[in-house]
Order: C-alpha cells, then structure tokens, then sequence
RNA sequence: GUGCCUGUAGCUCAGUGGAUAGAGCGCUUGCCUACGGAGCAAGAUGUCGGGGGUUCGAAUCCCUCCAGGCACGCCA
C-alpha cells in the first residue's frame, strides 16, 4: 500500500506529503466485505487534499499484483477492502500440515537471549494461587518467546537468608519437638501450617530424636529442602519447569551487591544522609534524634518522587540495592530480553530496579515487567484473605486437585494480567465439567477420533484436492491464518491471554464445521473425503500448538 | 492526599482510534442413525460508571467527577 501511495504521488495522481509512518490494516470487522480491511484513505484524505474515497481507488489503482490477494475493493465511507487468494488460502493447509508441531513459528528473536523470571517465592511454604498466576503468566510468555525465535531461559529467584528464613526454621524446629512429646510453643509469628507438622514427622521418621540439641539454623536447611521439593513439584504439575534458580545470598558472596553501590556511587547517584534530600517538614519531625546516616539512591534523578534507601543506617542493604545488583547479574550474562512477573504491589519495586539500571548505563528496556493485579478467591460466596503466615490460604495445590491443571491454567490466562482474577472455587468445581476449557481441548480430540476412524477404514488424505472444500471450511483456514498475529500481540503486548482467547475462537468455528462438514459419512464422496480429512489434519496441529503454548495437555481422547 | 490498575449484558470477562460493541456462564426454544454430545441450531438481555472535550469517526485519546482494588517504610 506503501509503494501504492508513492507510486501515485510520482505518477502526480497524489499530491506530494509526508506518508504516516505506519499504515493502518487489520482484520476486516465485517467478513463479507473482505478479509483484511484498511481505513488509511479516511486518514489520509485531508493530507492528500481529495475525498477519501478517490484516494482508496487511486490507491487500489497503483497497487502492484499479489499473489496472496485476489481483490482491492473500494467501500464507502472510504475504506479499502483486500480478499485473500482462495487458491493461496487452500495451499496454507497444507503449510500447516508440514510445519507441525512448529506450525505459524516466527523468527523474530532470530536466536537471541530471553529470560522469564517468575513465581520467585522464598521457600517459606507451599505456593499460593498467586503464586499460580505468576508463574503461569511467566511461563506462558516463556513458551510464547521459543515459538517466535528465542533461546529462553527460565529463571527462580530466591532468598534464603532473611527473618522470614529464620522464623520458618524455628517453627520447623518447634514441629519437631513436639512430634518428640515436648511441649514446646510455637515461636511468635511463627508458621503455622499445617505442612511443617508432616515435614517435622518425616524429620524423626529419617533421625529419630536426634536432631533435639540443633539450633534452628539447622532446621531451616531441612525447611528450607522440604519447601523447595514441594514447590517443584506442585509447579510440575501445572507444566511449570525452572533451568536456574538464583539464590539473592549468592550476590553477597561475590559482593556484586557492594559493586553494584560502587557503581552507582561513581556515576553520582549515591549519598549518606540522616534523611533524604528535600524531605518535608513531618519527616524530619519523626526521625529520632540519634538517627544515623544511610545511604540513599538519587532516583528522583531519573523522575522518581523521592529518593530511595539503598543500605540502611545499620549499614544493612535494603531489599532495592540486591535486587538492582541481580538485574545488572542478569543483564551481564547476556540476555538480551528479559521478563519480569511481578504482583502489582510490587510496581514501585520495579521502576526503582529500571532507574537503578539506567543509572549505571543500561538498557533498561531491555526488561519487560508484566505486573499482574491479585487473585480474589470466593468461597461461598465470601472473599478469603491469604496470609502465608497463618496458614490460610488456598493452596496451587488444592485447586489443581479441585479443578484439574488444565482448568486452572486456561482460568488464568482467560484473563488480563491487568484485569483483577476473581476466582470463585465453588464455581471452579462445579463447572469442572462444563469449561471452555473442555470445548478447546474437545476440538483437537474430535481431529484425533476422525484419523483413529479414518485409519481403521484405510482412508488417507492422499492426493487431496483441496479445491473442494466448502466456505466454512475456508472461514476455518482464514482463522487459522490470524494465529502469527496472534502471536506477535501477545508478545509486543506482553498479553498472553490474547492466546486463550484466540483458541476459543478458533473451537468455536470449529464445532459448527465438524458437525457439519463430515469426513466418513456414507454420503460423502472419497474424493470430498480426503480433502476434508486433510483440512482437519491442519486443524490438529493448530489446536495442538495452542494448548501446547498454553502449557495445558493436548488430549487425543476425552 | 499522591501514584498505578479496574469500571462493558444478570454474573465472569474480551475488545484500547474505524464499518452493526462480543464471548463464556446463566435463561428460553428446538436437535440424538453420535467420524466420542464435554456438541449443534435459534432467541432475549447493553445510559460501554457519569459529564465535558479532541476527531471525518471514541468503549478506546484528553480533562473532570464518582466507585472499587493495590501501592505509597531505613519490611522483603
């Protein structure tokens, strides 16, 4: 269209001007005027100083012959309609069909570098349906990111060295003595799930009561050992799989926590001050008068509204100073794309982690941060509250046990990371049966019965002519055919729901089709059968790359 | 108070500058000689939170107000 306008424009049929950078096209809303639809003319008719529909026909008039397009029409009130080739169209089928399991792959990472980090939870209990969300986002973005080219890595990160540690080891060690008959109290503030109970009878099923006289370091190892076997394997369960996981101590150990401050200081960023620089009046009314000096981040530098703690006046880091060391880890090993999944409580985290980055001279976009809004659970009518500490919580496992991995991965990406997720567990068990999650999956098991049939008839598709096919059946490829679109959105947008919307879409041209469109019905012809047989092959594959996508199961029989 | 997210059908949510705003669940009425019916066909339901503005065109962009969630620590 580009080359349409400049040919125009040279041929004087357009005035010259400046063409907008991007030229607009998309799918057509109304199907029966075309395939793809653009309204450039009505954008482009007041640069060009004629109506806008003069301008689509002399656009339509100086465009060059396609072979994927069969027709540029021209509609009221200034739109340009294109229609695929159907020939060009029917062929696809068989592009999917050869292309299988890596079907609509594009290269647009060409090799580079990804990361997904997510989840990240420290090991102090079972993962949480928050959790749950996190990492199904993260690892969906992961699978997406291989289908378009990259070399992904996925990343867990950890701390094990905090208060939350400690407590948890003194719980661990209070559950053991207790299994051993001592009535010892639960520490204050102490976990009190049930879990650590069976961790602690599994401790004097392998040690006996040996373990009485260790110090709580000792059973926040073995806390520490049992959490993270539980949390892989609850992860396993919903096709979640770590190649790294990257304890934060390790950044003390190799003081790139210390350098990462070095750097910043260098570059200006860094000063000690008692408070930080243009606090207000009630701040410095607050402070105790023997307050000491920190050392703070000039962020407000880099447009933050105030500075920020970096090592705290006891001369500890603060949580900020790590985690900006981690990401220049991170960036330092080479990715060149990276994701972040994060609770949007922790929004002020990540601009603080980015402005880090910027300070000391990288490329902060290189990081994509998916803030994703909580997760709401609805029992009985009643919102329930989750606190890790007490014990109450709906665990990733009780929900996957409820309602399957498949639903609650689909559940989740059905929604915006953006969009709160209210889950109503009553609603999740009862609908078990009746999930769109079943009408997707459904679609890619009536594909698989037809071969099972076919087969056992000695029907194959050879020598299909796919001419034959029917208008539905077109319909059908031309959604196929938006999947690369798909794909990239969800990428560019860092929106992995739009995959789950896309599959539904795509089952839900599917059953009508396969109600009527048969393959081994006695009225059918052979000839007609083969080349629809053909069409459901490619319908296997997509159905089955989507699910794939989406981490869920690609079932051949229900 | 300030910042971010959200407000679309009875409920849960898509759609973020284009043509007549869409799905699922629920509701109504049909369809079983079934390549596994977890299906198909037909139907009802909307001040796109309110108001103003920009535009040839606004659910979408801007302003403002209202409502809900989250964040505003020398906690992690």
């Amino acid at each position: 269209m580009r080359q349409a306008l400049l040919a125009a424009q040279a041929a004087g049929d357009l005035p010259p001007f400046e063409l907008p950078p991007t030229l607009p096209i998309q799918r057509s809303a109304r199907p029966e005027l075309g395939d793809y639809a653009s309204p450039a003319p009505l954008q482009l008719a007041k640069l060009a100083r004629r109506k806008p529909l003069e301008v689509a026909e002399i656009i339509v008039r100086h465009t060059p012959h396609s072979p994927l397009v069969a027709a540029w029409e021209v509609a009221p009130p200034g739109f340009l309609n294109i229609r695929l080739d159907e020939t060009w169209l029917l062929e696809q089928i068989n592009t999917i069909i050869a292309a299988g399991d890596d079907v609509f792959a594009l290269d647009i990472g060409r090799g580079k570098r990804a990361q997904v980090e997510c989840v990240s939870a420290n090991p102090t209990g079972p993962l949480t349906v928050g959790h749950t969300r996190n990492g199904v986002i993260g690892s969906t973005m992961a699978n997406l990111l291989r289908a378009l080219g990259y070399d992904v890595q996925m990343e867990y990160y950890f701390n094990n060295a905090g208060r939350q540690m400690r407590i948890l080891g003194q719980s661990l060690q209070a559950r053991y003595l207790q299994t051993l008959g001592q009535p010892v109290p639960l520490p204050e503030e102490g976990y009190q799930g049930e879990y650590l109970i069976q961790v602690a009878r599994d401790l004097v099923k392998q040690y006996g009561d040996t373990l009485k006289d260790e110090g709580w370091e000792r059973f926040k190892v073995e806390a520490e050992k049992a959490m993270f076997a539980w949390i892989d394997r609850s992860l396993a369960r919903i096709n979640i799989r770590f190649d790294v996981y990257f304890n934060e101590n390790s950044l003390y150990e190799d003081s790139s926590v210390w350098k990462t401050l070095e750097a910043l200081e260098q570059r200006g960023y860094v000063y000690r001050a008692v408070l930080r620089e243009g606090a207000g009046d009630e701040e410095r009314a607050k402070l105790p008068p023997d307050a000491k000096e920190a050392v703070w981040f000039r962020s407000t530098a880099l447009g933050d509204e105030e500075d920020r703690v970096l090592v705290k006046s006891s001369g500890e880091p603060t949580y900020v100073l790590p985690d900006i060391a981690y990401h220049v880890n991170k960036l330092e090993r080479g990715f060149d794309y990276l994701i972040n999944v994060l609770g949007a409580d922790h929004i002020v985290e990540a601009q603080t982690v980015a402005r880090g980055l910027t300070a000391l001279g990288y490329d902060a976009s290189r990081v994509h941060v998916i803030l994703y809004q909580f997760v709401t659970l609805i029992e009985g009518g009643e919102q329930r509250k989750m606190s890790t500490r007490r014990g109450e919580f709906v665990t990733q496992d009780e929900l996957v046990d409820d309602v399957g991995a498949d639903v609650v991965r689909y559940f989740i990406l059905a929604r915006s990371p953006n969009s709160h997720l209210e889950f109503d567990l009553d609603l999740a068990r009862k609908q078990a049966n009746e999930n769109p999650v079943y009408y997707i999956q459904n679609a890619h098991v009536r594909c698989a019965g037809i071969f099972r049939q076919a087969a056992e008839r000695g029907l194959t598709d050879d020598g299909a002519d796919l001419s034959l096919l029917g208008a539905r059946e077109r319909d059908f490829v031309r959604k196929m055919l938006e999947m690369p679109e798909v794909l990239l959105q969800s990428y560019e947008e860092l929106a992995p729901h739009k995959l789950a919307f896309y599959a539904h879409e795509l089952a839900r041209l599917f059953h009508p089709m396969y109600d009527e469109v048969r393959v081994l019905h006695s009225d059918v012809p052979p000839e007609l059968a083969k080349a629809r047989l053909r069409l459901y092959g490619a319908a296997r594959v997509v159905f089955r790359r989507l699910l794939t996508l989406m981490g869920m199961s690609a079932p051949e029989v229900m």
